[in-house]
DNA sequence: CCTCAAGGATTACGAATGTAATTCGAAGTG
DNA sequence: CACTTCGAATTACATTCGTAATCCTTGAGG
């Protein structure tokens, strides 16, 4: 069996956009780059080795260090949690989804013009 | 504070849907309508108990057993877990979610087709 | 060389979750 | 009336997650 796509947790996922922004990173720059959350040292330590169990990061040693990177990739753990929402809630259909989120989501000028223009190019691609 | 809306996990919510579907039910019909999951029958009850816990049902005595009814909607439940995707994985913004499925995850014509005819209700409703 | 500190590896521990089993209490049965 | 039975309530128990603390190892400094 292919290496079952790891499921990230939220935390974990903090770690990896950390990664995913710029890699590969010691796990001290790392730690720098999560200040913002308050986890201790220890804590992000840990959340890197689960990660690593997970295979979704890779630390190659450097020096005495390790350097840490993504194995995963951002659009994959989208992907998968894309997904997940979609069969979870939505039935596994787009549509009601994006329906669900006219109704209840406020969405910008911006969005709906985003949204028209992604439909368009779909629509060009599929004829 | 109100009731903080409470958070379902992945099995209750499969016992809410039962629910969604029809309601009241006692939870012997609950039990029945869950056959296909292979849950235990004291699994569901357990379950039943924790919604209840979280006020996600209610329990109207009826004779000597109880009839359940959900006091959270699907609507919520689907606003909630959709909010919580876009914050978590999409920062926020409804476009990047969609760009996401329409790059990687396999539109139906219907799905496209819907998309479609939602973005015109929307442009409608807005202009 | 010997010691110490910084990182890495291992262990910890409570809350939540999946999945039941056990116990309690009242209702029906012989 | 004593006993059984069937939901309801309580308790259980392994895993995962969030959040660390502790232990171990090795390079760097004295």
């Amino acid at each position: 069996m292919n290496p079952a796509i790891p499921n990230i947790t939220d935390a974990e996922s903090q770690v990896m956009a950390v990664l995913w922004e710029q890699a590969p990173r010691s796990s001290e720059e790392i730690v720098a780059a999560l200040a913002d959350t308050g986890w201790h040292e220890k804590t992000i330590r840990t959340l890197l080795n689960r990660l690593l169990g997970k295979q979704a990061v890779a630390a190659d040693r450097h020096g005495r260090r390790y350097l840490y990177r993504p194995l995963l990739s951002r659009e994959q753990w989208q992907s998968q949690e894309s997904r997940s929402l979609l069969d979870r809630v939505f039935g596994g259909r787009v549509a009601p989804l994006l329906a669900h989120f006219s109704r209840h989501e406020k969405l910008s000028d911006k969005d709906i013009a985003e949204l028209r223009a992604l439909i368009d190019a779909i629509e060009r691609k599929v004829r």
